[in-house]
DNA sequence: CTCGTATCTGGAGCGCGCTCCAGGTCAAGA
DNA sequence: TCTTGACCTGGAGCGCGCTCCAGATACGAG
């Protein structure tokens, strides 16, 4: 299997070294595999993973909702409420999204107003 | 004018009287006017205001963005750079969107997968 | 006037999500 | 072999946005 470094897989993935580790800590990525000498070697898959992860949080979930996430979506995990727990976090979204277009609606306003 | 004491205004706008004292001292509301004895007197416009700059919080804006926000909005301000300041904003809660819309057709995929 | 509650100020503390650092290890090139 | 740079760990530090606290003051009800 082919395996990167965490400078190469930070690159492509955007996430800084240092933040790759905190998320691995976290249990938000990972166990990364270790190469003998303790390296980490990112395979494409976590490189996915991590970008999932990255989607999430750009999304504004928390660390703690992400780790909720991944426990959830891990494939040990029985399926029970994952697809109560899955439309949840969506409503959730929906109610941010409202949030930016109520705010949005505003600045058009002012937008309008001072054109 | 009919004004209001903080723990009414706390209670209409949501906001705690912790955060108004913050809010204030960091120059997103008031200055705040004050009875002969010191205490604060919100009026409906303050309350209007702190109504504002929940909905631009509630959106993700920062403390900082919302000071020159308010800075930009005050009357007094020359208003060059006011409309494309506004669209900036607006450009940027747009991107927020996306990022949301993004991850929610993720948890669409995930939820279409379990179902 | 007294009591009790609300409010005042300045400043400390907290949870989150990184980010940085020290001190040491590993590994590829000259 | 020696050097150089990427990487390791554990833990400290930081910026943000509150939130809480101590100690003092204001003020309405009885």
């Amino acid at each position: 299997m082919t395996t990167v470094t965490p400078s190469t897989a930070a690159d492509r993935t955007g996430v800084s070294i240092d933040t790759l580790r905190y998320y691995e800590r976290e249990g938000l990525i990972g166990p990364i595999r270790r190469s003998p000498g303790g390296r980490r070697e990112y395979t494409e898959e976590d490189l996915f993973w991590i970008g999932l992860v990255t989607c999430f949080r750009e999304a504004g979930l928390g660390i703690a909702d992400l780790r909720e996430f991944v426990a959830l979506l891990r494939a040990d995990h029985p399926p029970q409420n994952r697809v109560a727990f899955l439309r949840e976090r969506r409503a959730a979204l929906e109610q941010r999204v409202a949030a930016l277009r109520r705010a949005m609606d505003v600045l058009d306003e002012k937008i309008a107003y001072y054109s």
